[in-house]
DNA sequence: AATATATTTTAGATTTACCTAAAATATATT
DNA sequence: AATATATTTTAGGTAAATCTAAAATATATT
């Protein structure tokens, strides 16, 4: 089903508060994040509505069917490679790539998502971290706990910041840490929290109790 | 200054057709390439007039300002890249990325596209072989002439094709014949205008005059 | 030069995606 | 439970980009 851009960005959003608020979203929530007013929503939702993507009962809230939420998938999917092609291919810092990715993910051409997974090498991960939905609306949402929180003698991935300050990045940045790198926990000191992890390369480091909270990974 | 797609569009539009119908283009020329009303045009030249991106003179013509084909050369320039983009990194052919880059040539973000421009090694051609506009809007349009009227002994190279059927394009493909690729002519005949050419990976081939007729070349 | 034909512009509508202000409804507070 | 507050919807309006039909103007033909 074809649609314009500023339905697909209302889907999109409507998907990611599923995701944190489960049933039942407001208008005002989505008028907050599209910076829009919440009599535009329930223009939109009319609109959405009519074409089976959400299930709407009148001052009561929003929820997505099934074929919305494929719909939604398929955005995040574009989304998230193309964010992966701008880190990867392009050199940009992953903090650079958010807003250009917003309008990439409207272009309209399923071989070329396709042929840009290919070429990005079948990534699982955006460079923030977050999962990339495969080509039938699938995504595999690993729960991310704090590195703090890690059992040791395990090998991690990195997947994901709670922090993003441009110190705390260029301190990960001179540790040689950066999100997708694997690492084994050595030990944990009980006196401050800190922590001896050893890095890919075979590097071993310590780390103080306020990074290792800050540092987000999965099993 | 900022653009709606529909206003790119016209803008692009007006610029090809200045090269090849020189001064003053027809409102009626713009709507056949546009799919759109001659009266919709009237419209947006009052738009594109407003932000002196061209010059209207009522029931005349139009024509670029210097500001107006500096936006249409940046949005050439986008276009032809994201083709080479398509055809080099992923392995479109070269009669597929057409109707991608019409979409992907609207992305607005000049970092995105010199880290393209980068990433591409700064071609100079697109697949087709039309030059790629400078980020000054500089474009260097080499006059393309038949192979069929160029000189011998020379090295040439392959910029583009008269013909585009099918059927053309599986014989230039099965002689290993492509466009971008460097051809050296060893002799004329007379009697039957065919061709012997040597390739870049030194084979000798003999083509027809219809074949010469319609591949087109730079000095 | 007068007339016929083609092109361009104007006038008035439509659709999409927004808006404001006011009415309807739901939720929170006393 | 009644009232106050917050949320949502409706009603009516705007701007962009299109359209059709008719008027204005330019170009071609006789
Ligand atoms: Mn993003
Ligand atoms: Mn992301
Ligand atoms: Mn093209
Ligand atoms: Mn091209």
């Amino acid at each position: 089903m074809l649609l314009s851009f500023a339905e697909e960005n209302y889907l999109k959003t409507i998907y990611h508060l599923s995701l944190k608020e489960g049933k039942g979203i407001s208008n005002n929530s989505i008028s907050e994040i599209l910076n829009t007013k919440p009599s535009s929503v329930t223009d939109m939702l009319k609109k959405l509505s009519n074409k089976k993507m959400i299930h709407h009962v009148k001052y009561y809230g929003v929820n997505m069917t099934e074929k919305g939420r494929k719909e939604a998938l398929n955005i995040v999917r574009k989304h998230r490679l193309w964010e992966v092609f701008l880190v990867e291919k392009l050199k940009f810092n992953w903090d650079e790539v958010h807003e250009i990715a917003e309008q990439l993910e409207h272009i309209n051409s399923q071989l070329l998502i396709e042929k840009l997974d290919e070429f990005l090498g079948f990534p699982s991960v955006d460079p923030h971290g977050d999962p990339i939905p495969n080509q039938l609306g699938e995504i595999i949402i690993k729960k991310q706990i704090s590195l703090s929180q890690a059992l040791h003698d395990v090998t991690l991935t990195i997947v994901g910041l709670k922090e993003t300050s441009p110190n705390f990045l260029k301190y990960l940045d001179k540790m040689g840490v950066y999100i997708g790198c694997k690492i084994t926990i050595l030990e944990k000191i009980e006196f401050d929290g800190s922590m001896e992890i050893r890095l890919e390369n075979k590097k071993t480091i310590t780390i103080s109790e306020v990074v290792s909270n800050n540092i987000l990974i999965t099993e």
